[in-house]
DNA sequence: GCATAATTCAAACGTTCGTGTGATACGAAC
DNA sequence: GTTCGTATCACACGAACGTTTGAATTATGC
């Protein structure tokens, strides 16, 4: 039983890393076995299907980001805008340290709606440290009326569209190049400034129905 | 030749929706010639093969979309934040209305980069007019200083990620259900609301580095 | 050391994939 | 009516797919 953890981990790593790089017709199982160093039967031994290997990618997904995320949504000792701030930048660089859990999530959501369920059972907590860092915002007059839902919505599609927009995009595209830490410094600082921009309170522009 | 061209458009036609709905990978030539109507050697006789189909398929998406973007942006009757609502509100009913075009370019984002500058030279033209229409807005002191391009695109991810986020979502995982006419205007309204707020001239509390 | 279970392996299953081939159907030109 | 280029068809090819099988190998309990 000593290898055994160690094939079935092996076997995790590459279908995730395969998944997110090829989809799910994609990533064949021979491919995945060959990159986990093992044989065409293992998956077959180790989860009983392809299929039942991917769900399995999806459960094991739930991973450190999620409770960094909690926990600093309930860090009192830090004011709410400067929390999403921090809390926005760390989702930017998560995703962009995992990229595969983007494409991932991108894939699931798009082709395999079937089980979109078991993701947003995953990225539930996140939503909701979201909502609630809002609502306090909202209760301190920090940050504007709004359904908090849909702010929260709003706060994570900057994160994920920046990093959907920019991660390994050929050279030459993006008048910036976001491949070095200087260059993705410039999306990831414009993102958080128009997200809290965002939330500003009503500045005697922006609300109503004109312009 | 006269009905030559029927079958051609029909399987342009069918594999745009297979390849949105189900991928590359995953949409068959058996598939996409059967939901065509014809052969499964029409693809080869027409297209040369699969490859070349789905490249065809880029090319043919350069929509009314775009011109009608082009023209909203050079509208000067129109004040530029109502140009930029009512464009925003366009191009998230026309993403509405076509969910395959989303989906086709999401697929050639994450897994086919190799033909991404096909994609680029469609999508140009849209992001030149909002870069436009928030340089206007920037010389007459209605939208806040900052780069256009980055600005533009905190601006397009409002209507695509909302566009991914609601469509086709099984019901029950969103409070407010974006399948009708109204509960759509909910997050149409939102979306356009929180990119105008983001574009908003310095509101006092928005800039620099803490909250 | 030996039985027993757990794990890995090579090989093969039937199916589907993208593509190629040759025959057939069709319409226009003469 | 025959000819010719275009279009569509049924069909077969080899390769790759997900899965299964049964033997070989390895670890565990006594």
């Amino acid at each position: 039983m000593s290898s055994t953890e160690d094939t079935r981990q092996r076997l995790l790593k590459a279908a995730r890393r395969l998944f997110a790089e090829r989809g799910y017709d994609g990533a064949s199982v021979r491919a995945i076995t060959r990159a986990a160093g093992s044989n065409v039967a293992a998956v077959g031994y180790h989860f009983g299907s392809k299929e039942a290997l991917y769900k399995e990618v999806i459960r094991a997904m739930d991973d450190p980001l999620a409770e960094r995320i909690v926990a600093l949504s309930r860090d009192e000792d830090t004011p709410v805008r400067q929390r999403i701030r921090i809390l926005l930048q760390e989702v930017f660089q998560h995703l962009w340290d995992n990229p595969d859990q983007t494409r991932f999530m991108v894939e699931l959501r798009l082709y395999r709606t079937e089980w979109l369920a078991d993701l947003a059972q995953i990225l539930a907590p996140i939503t909701e440290a979201l909502i609630r860092l809002v609502q306090q915002g909202q209760s301190e007059g920090t940050i504007r009326a709004g359904d908090p839902l849909l702010l929260a919505m709003s706060l994570m599609s900057q994160p994920v569209y920046f990093m959907l927009v920019t991660r390994k995009i050929p050279q030459g595209i993006l008048p910036v190049e976001p491949s070095t830490e200087a260059g993705r410094a410039v999306y990831l600082d414009h993102m958080v400034d128009f997200a809290l921009a965002g939330l500003a309170p009503t500045a005697g522009v922006a609300h109503g129905r004109g312009s």
